[in-house]
DNA sequence: CTAATAGTGTCTATTAGACATTATTGT
DNA sequence: ACAATAATGTCTAATAGACACTATTAG
């Protein structure tokens, strides 16, 4: 006797099974003032309260259609901006990271420009971008320490072989600083023309004809063209 | 009034918010007569009963202590074997993948030799494995088209500037047989000499002192060398 | 003028691709 | 010997790094 997916789904109980604690977090990154940040939020309510954390929470099956909405919900209650890169980092799962159960994350990782961002963010109470290098020197929530290693390790690789790193940036922006942002990533200085030859032969950005005012030349202002997210390079620069 | 984690969790009650449905599958992979194979099972259960899709299942809370125990364990139901190349693509989630509620799926993919679990899932009536080419043709179990998309997509970008695909292989192997293996991910040939020139360069195989006899020259035996699983090239083959 | 920063010229080193050549087996 | 396949020799082209040099601003 064949049962049909009507009379399966007539008796089917989701209650039936223990259910997982599902959450989406972010790794939000952008530059500012010569370093990378990284947002974190304080946590208000148990587990972990008043420890600084990723922005996140709760999957809402009612909000959000797919993960990614989820991730975007969270983004913009603590920025008021949708960001224009957002990439799925990894799912972390497991029965003692959360003492209500088993849970687990998916995290995603952003990039933003904090021009965009910084005024709602300070608006937030408790919400605060903090350098890297402070960060990794927190306690915080969860096992969110390590969602952000892996956050930034990917940024990493991409800063290696893309202009991914881009999306950290308030536009328009001057090769330097963008060349700033990559060394940052990868940990080393990287030669100002290998950088710039690279920036042209990837025909991803535009001179908008404008430049810097500042101490020095003045340095030419591009903008990234748009529908051009993913040219990769066939060789990296070296680590 | 602060409230203590005891107080919070003696409060706290899991089956107040509704479950979401948590699956973790996998895009297994191996080489076998010149062509990637995907491991796919004929569904035995609603919904889309019959239908082909990945191998994997619920997390089941008291078996899996993390994401991979649950991809290992279901992978070892099908093959007999630990896989030794497991890596987690992405996760996918959405509110109408499944009829039963919102459901999300974990998505790993594992690279097997084949000589290690023919018998066993040849044993296992409903598994088989398919050549990526069919695979592609049939109509799969939820989104697992989708997926085994992703994980090839994956494997194509690591066999640009890695040995990771070697694990499909059944050792020890020859230099040929790997690079048929990057030429079918990559969708190109590549230079004998090139590849060649690589793996020398990798410090990853080691000549077993073997040599396969068939017609033609014979061709030196390579085992990977034991604890080198990350070598990364700066240059890609150009795709 | 000098200091500071942006941007270019040009050489070297590395390495992937191309492809001809040599090596080693079975029949 | 010939066919088949493995492995090497060697040239070229592309491109990242190094670093000196020039350009353009503020003061």
């Amino acid at each position: 006797m064949t049962e049909t997916l009507k009379e399966y789904l007539k008796h089917y109980d989701a209650t039936e099974y223990p259910s997982v604690l599902v959450t989406v977090d972010t790794v939000l990154l952008t530059y500012h003032e010569d370093a990378i940040k990284v947002l974190l939020v304080k946590r208000a309510s148990h587990p972990d309260i008043d420890h600084w954390g990723l922005p996140g929470g709760f999957l809402d099956q009612s909000k959000d259609k797919s993960l990614e909405d989820a991730a975007n919900r969270n983004i913009e209650a603590k920025t008021n901006i949708r960001p224009p890169y957002l990439e799925q980092i990894q799912t972390v799962g497991s029965g003692n990271r959360d003492p209500r159960g088993w849970s687990m994350s998916v995290i995603f990782s952003a990039l933003v420009p904090i021009a965009a961002c910084k005024a709602n963010v300070d608006s937030v109470e408790e919400a605060r971008w903090f350098d890297m290098d402070e960060a990794r020197k927190l306690k915080l929530a969860f096992d969110h320490k390590q969602a952000i290693e892996a956050a930034f390790e990917r940024h990493k690789q991409k800063a290696l072989y893309s202009f991914i790193p881009v999306y950290a940036l308030t536009q328009p922006m001057t090769l330097t600083e963008l060349r700033r942002v990559h060394e940052l990533l990868i940990g080393k200085t990287i030669q100002r023309k290998s950088f710039i030859r690279r920036a042209e032969a990837s025909d991803m950005f535009t001179d908008t004809g404008k430049t810097t005012q500042d101490k020095g030349r003045p340095a030419a202002l591009y903008k990234v063209k748009s529908a051009v997210k993913d040219y990769r390079f066939v060789r990296n620069i070296e680590a």
